[in-house]
RNA sequence: GGUCCCAUCGUCUAGUGGUUAGGACACCGGCCUUUCACGUCGGUAACAGGGGUUCAAGUCCCCUUGGGAUCACCA
């Protein structure tokens, strides 16, 4: 058996959404997995719809995924002459026929079939008519009448339709240009896919594919098709239920590993474990293993796998992703203040973001902030001027500045004092951030550095004694 | 309406005839602690309903109910 090939074929009307973007990975994956090939291609086909600016976004969105292709992007509208071809033979060998009915009489049939409760389906009229030169047409599938489709879906399992239920599909429009059910099946055919991973909402278009796979002499892929992703309320995943762009999600502080593990995990499991990388993915993922049901999507969930990787992530990373976000709330580390990867260090623990860890490292650039004023009628109290300047006094005369060292300045304050670290600590934590919630002391001390630390102290003093 | 698909905690799921029905998120408590978090320990919480098959059914079959997809000269 030769190499396995697979594709993701967006249509680029729009951004690349979470749904889409699981049904890339879910192909990425079994191509990496099985060393087969991974092949983008753009269903263009409605050049009405279809943007350049999209095709740029789910480009951006794939590679910040970390989804790679091996051939394309492909775009169908660059083979329009091919489907021609296609159709051609089809109507040669008797397998299609031109059809001459309008749109407006087709309309009305399918009105009336619907209105006398019957189906829907076209009625073969022009099915075995002669042809009428110079007259416009469409080109029709002649579908067999009778007999079962069948075929035996990776996720779904064994799938069947009668087709007596199916009609004679428009293969070819009046203008000439070809519909989705046929260029899908040439493209794949002719790129020799062997295994096509889908949104589960194209189980319906299948049987008619694999006929038209048969009428024109093609192998029949496998076919996997993957259910939807809901809305908290259960209806399909829209954007009343938050952001559905991927990219909206980098945007929102989250990273994209967290967003692969999330979106994998979302119909797809491995025993008890949460936790997966691209690389462990492309040792455990299989399409098997993938549910038959559809899922709601859960960003609190998704928010939890965000925050693991911030905390387990490379702090020299984070930091160049973090930067972005800072420049955003006017700081720019490269411009002086602590150095960020040890700020960032003070923060992995306490950030379910990128943005709620720019936010809190943004005390760290700008000391001109307000002290939280309830923290301040608790923590600013009569003694704490001389404390913190005991404080300070202590931590200039250290010789090495690390967290031990800190610590023990502390622990003899509070020893000279007779005081316990709630009537010290507070006031500090707000002198050096102007905040109730932050890094801990001694680790703010660290990254500040003593002169900052003595700037804030003493501004926090006059604030006190005024 | 026709066709097709689906159904285990609120959510994501494990489970492939014999389990105290497991894990994760969320939620609620305890512990840790200089704040906020992290961590840690524990708790609440599910097999949609009804018939079969079987010694035994969440697991197999049928029906019901409930969801969903699709029925274009869109993709």
């Amino acid at each position: 058996m030769s190499e396995v090939r697979l594709r993701f074929a967006p249509s680029p009307t729009g951004y690349l959404h979470v749904g889409g973007a699981r049904t890339a990975l879910f192909n990425w994956l079994l191509a990496r997995k099985q060393h087969g090939k991974f092949i983008l291609r753009i269903e263009d086909t409605d050049v009405a719809r279809s943007t350049q600016e999209s095709v740029d976004a789910i480009l951006q969105g794939m590679t910040w995924l970390g989804l790679d292709w091996d051939e394309g992007p492909f775009y169908q509208s660059d083979n329009f002459p091919l489907y021609k071809e296609y159709a051609q033979k089809l109507l040669d060998s008797g397998k299609a026929y031109k059809c001459y009915c309008t749109a407006e009489e087709l309309e009305a049939k399918r009105e009336s079939a619907l209105k006398e409760g019957r189906k829907p389906k076209y009625d073969g009229t022009c099915r075995n008519a002669p042809d009428r030169p110079g007259q416009p047409f469409v080109i029709r599938f002649k579908a067999p009448e009778e007999g079962t489709t069948t075929w035996n879906d990776l996720i779904k399992g064994p799938i069947s339709f009668e087709n007596q239920e199916l009609d004679d599909l428009i293969i070819q429009r009046t203008d000439g240009t070809p519909t989705y059910n046929f260029v899908v099946v040439i493209d794949d055919a002719t790129m020799g896919i062997t295994t096509v991973i889908r949104g589960d909402d194209h189980v319906n278009n299948t049987p008619r594919q694999i006929l038209l796979y048969e009428a024109l002499g093609f192998p029949v892929p496998v076919f996997a098709h993957v259910p939807m992703i809901l809305g908290a309320d259960k209806t399909r995943l829209s954007k009343r239920h938050g952001a559905t762009s991927v990219m909206a999600y980098r945007d929102m502080g989250f990273l994209p590993e967290a967003m692969v593990n999330y979106l994998v995990r979302l119909g797809w499991s491995f025993g008890d474990e949460e936790i997966f990388s691209l690389e462990d993915l492309i040792q455990k993922f299989s399409v098997e293993n993938v549910g038959r049901s559809a899922g709601v999507f859960n960003p609190d969930k998704l928010l939890w796998l965000n925050a693991h990787y911030i905390k387990t992530g490379d702090p020299v990373r984070l930091a160049e992703l973090v930067t972005p976000f800072l420049k955003e709330r006017g700081v720019d580390p490269s411009q002086g203040g602590p150095e960020l990867v040890a700020v960032v260090k003070t923060l992995l623990e306490r950030a379910k973001t990128m943005l709620e860890l720019a936010d809190g490292a943004v005390f760290y650039y700008k000391g001109d902030f307000e002290y939280d004023e309830k923290g301040a009628a608790k923590a600013f109290h009569a003694e704490a001027p001389a404390l913190l300047r005991l404080v300070v006094e202590k931590l200039a005369g250290l010789s090495s500045w690390t967290m031990e060292s800190i610590e023990a300045v502390f622990a003899e304050v509070m020893a000279e004092k007779g005081i316990k670290l709630g009537q010290l600590g507070p006031a500090v934590r707000l002198a050096l951030s102007g905040t109730t919630a932050s890094p801990g002391i001694y680790e703010m001390i660290l990254v500040l550095g003593l002169e900052e630390t003595r700037k804030r102290v003493e501004r926090a003093i006059a604030f006190m004694e005024k």
